[in-house]
DNA sequence: AGCACGCCGACT
DNA sequence: GTCGGCGTGCTC
C-alpha cells in the first residue's frame, strides 16, 4: 500500500503549509456514505486535495484542508521523519471542490493573509472541531429527515414596465452567453431593482441544478428581503445566510450549498467565500455598500471578490445600484461592464420629493436659526407635516446627546484617556437612567464631572448635538407630538428595532429621529418630510470618499420620503453653508451622470482611485515612535525594490485617530497605477513586516488592499 | 494563534 | 526559597 504525505492548510496566521502523514485515516460513515459527492470510503484510499481532516497541531487537535498531495516527503533531510504526524480523520463533508480553492488561493495572495486564515474563516466554527462533527452529522440527519414545509406566500404577479421588461431581457441575453459577462442594474429609489433580477434568478434556476447568489449588504433588512425573495421565487429553496443564525442553521446551511441544494442562496459579504457547487450567477445587491468591505482580519470587498469568482467561472454577474461605486461608474465609461438602466419608477406617476436647500449662511445672517443652530422652516416643515398627519424623518449622523463636554473658562474638553476622540455626552446610557461620558472608539463610559477638572468652574457646556439633543429638544418645543429616536443605542436590545419600525408603520408616530442605520431600506409610506442636518462636513472632508459616500446617503434618504400617495407634498430638506454645491444639482434633477462626472474627473486630475490602486500598511504599538521607526524601515526596504518605480510610496503618518484603546496607530499609504507593480511591492513588504514582527511581538502590522477608510 | 520554556522581580 | 510576569521560539 502506498503511503502519502499532505501538505495541509491549518487555521493560523502562519504563511506556512505543514506536512503530515496520510496511513488510514479515520473517515465517518453516516448519510454520508450515501451521498454521491463523497468518494467510495473503502479502504486503502488516497488523500484528495480539498479534503478537511482532523489532525494533531503541537499540543491541539484540530482541523486541517489539505492542499497538496505527493508520495514523497517535502520536507527538507535536516528534518527527523519522527516530526512528521498522521493525520487523524476525514471530515464528513464533501471535498472542497477546486474552484473554491482557487478562490482562496487568490484572496490569500491578493490580500496577503495566509492561506488558512482565508479558507477557516469562511467554514462554519462547528465545522473546524473535530469532536463537533458526528452532532453535526446527527443534525443534519434530522433535518433531512424533516420535509420542508415552506410556508409559501401567496406568488405576487408583477406586471413590468417596458423599461424593466427591457432589463430582464437584456439580463437573459447575458446568461445565455455563458460566459463571464458583469453588468450594472443602475435604478432610482422605487424603480423596481428587486423586482428585476430576482425574475432574472427565476429564469435562471428553473433549471435545478444551478444556483444564484444574491450578495446584500450587511443591514438589519435581511429578513425583509427574505421575504421578498421567497415570495418573488416562492417554488424555489433559498437558503439563507447571515450572521443571526444558529450554529447548526449554519452547519446545514453550509453543508447543502456544497451539495449544490439550495438554488437561491441569500447572503451577505462572507457568502462570497462560500463553497457553491454550481454556481450560475451572481447578483450584488446595493453594490456601492461599504459593508461589502470587511474592516478587519482579511479586509477584502465581497463585491470585488465577487467579480473575481464570476470571471473564474465564466459567468454572469449583476451589480445592482442606484449610487454605484466610483470604481464601478468608470468600468461602465469604459464600457467594461454592461449598463442596464432603470429610470422610471416602477409605480406609474410617481416623482422623486422635491428637494429644499436652506442655507444656512444666510440663515444665520437673517437670524432664522435657534441656539442649536436649526432653522425655523425645519420647525414649520415638522408642523405643517404633522397637521396633515403624515410623519417627519430627521437624519443626524451623530449619536448621544453631545459630542462634547467643555468648560468655557479653560477651554477643557471632554477627551478620552486612551483614544485621540471626544468623549461624548450621553444620556440614559443602557438600562440606567444615568447621563455619561462615553467614548465611540474604545467604549470607555464614565461619570460627567460636575465641575472643570482643571480650573473648578462648575458652569459646563455642551458643543454641538446628537440624536438625543435633537429629541430633548424637539419634545420641548412640540409637547403634542410624539417623537421617536431610532440609533444604536435606542436599539440595544434585539428585537428592538423591529417594534420601533412597527410603530412608525402604524402611524403612532409624528417625528422620527435617526442616525444612518435609518436610510437603508426600509420603506416607512407615511413619511412626507425627511430633513437633512449635518452634512457639510462631508462636502468638504479630507477623505476623498467622503463626498461619494454622502451622495448615496442623500439619495438613500430621498428615497424614504415620497412612497406614499400626496407626493407632490414630499419635501427633503437639507441644511446647508454650501447650498451651490455640485452634489445638489446632481441630486435634484436626479441627473447622477453630472455628479459622476465631476467625481471622476477630479479623481483622474489627483491621481486617486479609481484611476490608481491603494494599499495601506499599518502599525500598531504603545508608542508612536515605535510605529514610525518600523514604518520607515518598511518604507526604505520596499524603495529597493524594482517594482517600486512604478508605485509611489508616502511618508508615514500618523492615522486619523491616532490613538484607540490606549494603542497608537500609524500608516504608510501605497499607491499606483500598476496593479501588478503594487501587488509585486506588498509581498516583499509583507515579507519584511513577517521579519519584524517575529522580532518584536509587542508590534502588530496591518497590509490592506485597495482601503476604504482612513 | 496557542502553548511551553525560560529568566528576573515580589511574595509566603 | 517559590509564584508568576511576559519575551522568545516552535508547531509538520
Amino acid at each position: 500500500m502506498n503511503t502519502y504525505f499532505v501538505q495541509v492548510a491549518i487555521d493560523i496566521p502562519i504563511f506556512k503549509l505543514f506536512e503530515y502523514r496520510w496511513e488510514n485515516p479515520k473517515s465517518t460513515t453516516t448519510l454520508l456514505a450515501e451521498s454521491e459527492n463523497l468518494q467510495n470510503l473503502e479502504q486503502p484510499m488516497a488523500p484528495k486535495i480539498g479534503q478537511l481532516v482532523e489532525l494533531e497541531f503541537g499540543k491541539l487537535c484540530t482541523t486541517g484542508l489539505i492542499l497538496e498531495v505527493s508520495q514523497t516527503s517535502q520536507l527538507p533531510e535536516s528534518v527527523s521523519s519522527l516530526k512528521i504526524k498522521k493525520i487523524i480523520a476525514i471530515a464528513p463533508c464533501p471535498i472542497l471542490a477546486a474552484d473554491i480553492l482557487r478562490l482562496y488561493q487568490f484572496a490569500a495572495k491578493y490580500y496577503l493573509r495566509p492561506i488558512g486564515e482565508v479558507i477557516f474563516s469562511s467554514i462554519p466554527r462547528d465545522w473546524k472541531k473535530p469532536d463537533q462533527w458526528a452532532k453535526i452529522i446527527k443534525n443534519i440527519e434530522k433535518r433531512e429527515k424533516k420535509v420542508s414545509t415552506q410556508d409559501s406566500e401567496e406568488k405576487k404577479t408583477i406586471n413590468f414596465n417596458s423599461e424593466q421588461a427591457q432589463c430582464i431581457e437584456k439580463l437573459q441575453q447575458l446568461s445565455q452567453l455563458q460566459s463571464y459577462q458583469i453588468a450594472l442594474l443602475q435604478g432610482i429609489t422605487g424603480s423596481g431593482k428587486t423586482a428585476v433580477y430576482l425574475e432574472w434568478v427565476n429564469h435562471l434556476t428553473k433549471d435545478p441544478n444551478k444556483q444564484c447568489l444574491i450578495l446584500v449588504p450587511e443591514i438589519n433588512l435581511t429578513p425583509q428581503l427574505e421575504r421578498t425573495v421567497k415570495k418573488y421565487c416562492d417554488d424555489k429553496d433559498v437558503i439563507v445566510l447571515h450572521s443571526h443564525l444558529t450554529p447548526t442553521e449554519r452547519n446545514y446551511a453550509w453543508w447543502r450549498i456544497q451539495q449544490g441544494q439550495g438554488q437561491i442562496i441569500l447572503g451577505t459579504r462572507l457568502s462570497i467565500l462560500t463553497p457553491i457547487k454550481n454556481l450560475a450567477a451572481i447578483i450584488v445587491d446595493e453594490e456601492h455598500d461599504n459593508s461589502y468591505k470587511q474592516q478587519d482580519g482579511m479586509r477584502y470587498s465581497a463585491r470585488d471578490v465577487a467579480i473575481w469568482r464570476a470571471a473564474d467561472l465564466k459567468i454572469p454577474i449583476l451589480l445592482c445600484s442606484a449610487t454605484p461605486s466610483s470604481e464601478t461608474w468608470l468600468k461602465v465609461q469604459e464600457k467594461k461592464i454592461h449598463l442596464l438602466q432603470l429610470n422610471q419608477r416602477a409605480v406609474a406617476g410617481s416623482t422623486l420629493a422635491q428637494i429644499v436647500l436652506i442655507d444656512l449662511k444666510k440663515e444665520k445672517t437673517l437670524k432664522r436659526l435657534n441656539a442649536e443652530g436649526i432653522s425655523h422652516d425645519i420647525y414649520r416643515q415638522i408642523e405643517t407635516t404633522a397637521q396633515r398627519k403624515k410623519q417627519s424623518l430627521i437624519f443626524i449622523n451623530r449619536r448621544g446627546f453631545a459630542p462634547i463636554l467643555t468648560c468655557e473658562a479653560c477651554a477643557w474638553k471632554s477627551e478620552c484617556v486612551k483614544c485621540s476622540a471626544w468623549l461624548v455626552l450621553h444620556k440614559k446610557v443602557g438600562n440606567h437612567q444615568k447621563t455619561m461620558l462615553q467614548c465611540h472608539h474604545c467604549g470607555i463610559s464614565q461619570w460627567p464631572p460636575k465641575a472643570c477638572p482643571d480650573c473648578g468652574n462648575q458652569d459646563l457646556q455642551t458643543i454641538g448635538m446628537g440624536t438625543q439633543k435633537i429629541e430633548e429638544h424637539l419634545e420641548t418645543v412640540f409637547p403634542n407630538l410624539k417623537i421617536l429616536r431610532i440609533d444604536t443605542d435606542a436599539t440595544r436590545k434585539k428585537g428592538e428595532l423591529e417594534t420601533l419600525f412597527a410603530s412608525i408603520h402604524d402611524g403612532e408616530v409624528d417625528v422620527i429621529i435617526g442616525t444612518q442605520m435609518l436610510s437603508k431600506g426600509h420603506d416607512f409610506a407615511n413619511i412626507e418630510a425627511v430633513i437633512v442636518l449635518d452634512i457639510d462636513k462631508s462636502l468638504y472632508s479630507q477623505d476623498f470618499r467622503a463626498i461619494e459616500k454622502m451622495f448615496a446617503q442623500l439619495v438613500q434618504v430621498a428615497g424614504r420620503s415620497g412612497r406614499g400617495q400626496d407626493l407632490e407634498e414630499s419635501k427633503i430638506l437639507i441644511q446647508t453653508a454650501f447650498p451651490e454645491h455640485d452634489i445638489f444639482k446632481a441630486i435634484a434633477n436626479e441627473r447622477f451622470n453630472l455628479f459622476y462626472e465631476n467625481l471622476l474627473t477630479e479623481r483622474k486630475i489627483a491621481r486617486l482611485p479609481p484611476y490608481s490602486y491603494q494599499a495601506l500598511i499599518m502599525v500598531e504599538s504603545k508608542s508612536m515612535d515605535k510605529n514610525m521607526d518600523v514604518l520607515n524601515q518598511v518604507k526604505q526596504f520596499i524603495q529597493t525594490s524594482k517594482d517600486s518605480k512604478e508605485c509611489i510610496v508616502y511618508d508615514p503618518v500618523a492615522r486619523s485617530l491616532q490613538r484607540v484603546a490606549g494603542v497608537e496607530r500609524g500608516q504608510l499609504l501605497i499607491e499606483s497605477t500598476n496593479r501588478a507593480a503594487l501587488q509585486g511591492l506588498l509581498e516583499n513588504a509583507l515579507d519584511y513586516c513577517e521579519a519584524v514582527k517575529t522580532k518584536q511581538r509587542s508590534i502588530k502590522i496591518i497590509i490592506e488592499r485597495d482601503p476604504t477608510v482612513f
